[in-house]
DNA sequence: CATGAATGAGTTTTCATTCAT
DNA sequence: CATGAATGAAAACTCATTCAT
């Protein structure tokens, strides 16, 4: 029982360690990236030696893979992407249902920007991460997000659409908003916490999935 | 005279060589990053020494700027965005022009793919880099539109929206969209080509910015 | 306190590992140059690694200065050249006392031959180090030596000379004497170690500055 | 005939050429040093191509030895010694020889300070260079000094001494004092010029050689 | 487990030399 | 002969990783 307790310890006493390790290193990789980034640099912001980095972690890419596995988990819970994410949301209005969406969204961009950051970055050069960014952050909130639509079509409150593109659609904008935001865009830093950008964003997306009967194109 | 031929045809080289290093750089940066790019790589993918590079480049960091000058320039070119855009695409009908744009912003990110990728990677996570991209891709194309989605306005063919920030929704879809593509996500790759994607996004973009009638929200 | 042990000891040893670099680099340097020199080279007769170097230089530039800044408080200890020469020496003999003064100083040249021949050729053509070996190895003695100039002087054991001018006589005399050993002089090698040099030195320089009608001295 | 004015004049030409380099070089080593000196800056200096400097030499080491070469045809030429200055300098009284020989070293370092300091640098650290420069440089003058030194204490205007260490100072003064020119020491350089430095070294220096109980000089 | 000194392979950059024009 | 672009070997320096304490 001893025994159990002292282990016990021990693994929060690591868990605590290893997130220690990766908050340090996130900030690290979010100002100068991944590759110039050192772990002397890590170590230091994370207030360990470098040795004890090699003992959480199998190398520096490691890491950051760690870093982006935290970054899912987190994104999950955040996110609120559980199974009945559909049921609880289709009985909100669609446009009240986006808002909330994005309103978390920008809540989890805001408190993991370096993390972020520091993951966009090295996905686009590098396929192993790409892949696993794929599968652990864009996929799992996509898939959630094609079945609502879906369900939302066969209410008759959307219009039919290629659903898999138009979902990418909003996921190619919120990617797209997240790189005008870390490439400093001024008009996004300053619409972003305002909830201007929220409203505006919702306008422009969501009346062109209504229905709208009459809409006289030529 | 002959002195004159002599140093044209010296210009016309050198030109060509730093075009050649340029594109080899371009496709190691593209794979592997700017950073975890070796000049030994680039020197092999563009078939010159090492110590060519450091005849025409004063650093592998300019290297990369001269990526992106020379893709400023390309894009000016290729997207014509020239004052007289704005006139010209007045004339046309708003889908029809919107579909021109796409089309020929998908014509520029397929030629120069590696190029943007190797861009876009570095960008996050250098403020230089950023500010560059911001000032030499990104804005100038940013301006004509704004101006055009004014223009419209006026005409009454689009709705009173917040300029600056629905043009920065039109970057960000941009954007994201070349995110995914750099990610290679199936569906947009596969999208990308076909004219689907582009009838797609126009129809979820465009509807949304007419003034539509009746449009009957709740 | 175990602490205070540990770090003491961490300290004690980073200074044995300074010298052993500084010792190891002066070697090299005296035979090929500085610029010459390898680290590479620098590390093997140092009997470490090129890493190491830089865990305790910022550069091979900074180990040559620390070669310097070494030897001068080496030269400082050996010529004990300290506030009190003054008065020890004036109760010597003129001739005792510089005769003391050249065996101090070819007992240091011998010993530091390799540093003094790295410092030496590097100083020449570099006006930092130039300026550095002025005011770490050549002022501080310089300065003691006017003083005792003056002071015998005023005993009326030397003639009126230009002080400052003379006093460089003796520097130079010394400087162009090591000059002539690192360049293998054969009758100067010879002489060095036997005591002729300091003899016929002795002789050669204070019969002149001494006022001395009947010159009394064999 | 024709032939022969053409081979001459092109020889003529090459000459010039070899000494349009030799300059340009001094200069560049003189204010760098011999090993940070590039080639192309010397090219600049010399205003030739680097490429022609390889049609009159075989290696930028070759231009240090021709610089030394140059020196020491130029040392010869400018402080006349000749087989017959024995007997010129005996008509002449003591110190207004070495007087005379200490104006003549002195206007040829001011001419030749570059081409001087580029030589030493090397020298000091290059056993081939020593060598060279100590045959070439020093030893000619110090061999016609050692015949006239012999030749005065025969005359019994000199008192005894170790003729070839005596020398040796003498030649060890000069190069000090070079040296001490070289790393900008202001008392040197501003009695250089004014003469000053002459008349107290003659008088420090030949003093100390005369017999002479009386010292009737002034 | 924590530390941080040591390592050396790997990186960017320089530059003497060559050679086609 | 003059030129200067091309070369690639070699240099200084960096840094992820290891390991003795």
């Amino acid at each position: 029982m001893v025994d159990d307790k002292t282990a016990a310890r021990r693994e929060r006493r690591a868990a605590a360690r290893k997130e220690q390790i990766l908050d340090g290193a996130a900030r690290v990789f979010a100002e100068k990236g991944f590759a110039r980034a050192t772990t002397k640099e890590i170590a230091e912001a994370a207030d360990v030696s470098e040795g004890t980095i090699y003992n959480y972690f199998d190398s520096k890419e490691d890491v950051l893979i760690g870093i982006m596995t935290h970054l899912g988990e987190k994104e999950l819970r955040t996110m609120q992407i559980t199974p009945d994410l559909l049921e609880r949301g289709l009985e909100q209005d669609l446009r009240d249902f986006y808002r909330g969406v994005l309103r978390a969204r920008q809540d989890f961009v805001a408190r993991n920007k370096a993390m972020l950051q520091a993951v966009l970055s090295e996905m686009i050069v590098n396929r192993d991460f790409a892949e696993r960014y794929s599968r652990q952050l864009l996929m799992p909130g996509m898939d959630v997000f094609e079945k609502h639509i879906r369900a939302r079509a066969k209410l008759g409150q959307i219009r039919a659409v290629d659903v898999p593109l138009v979902s990418r659609f909003f996921s190619a904008m919120n990617l797209g908003l997240l790189g005008l935001l870390l490439i400093n865009d001024p008009v996004i830093e300053s619409d972003w916490e305002s909830g201007k950008l929220v409203e505006e964003l919702t306008a422009f997306v969501f009346d062109a999935l209504e229905p709208g009967e009459e809409e006289t194109h030529q």
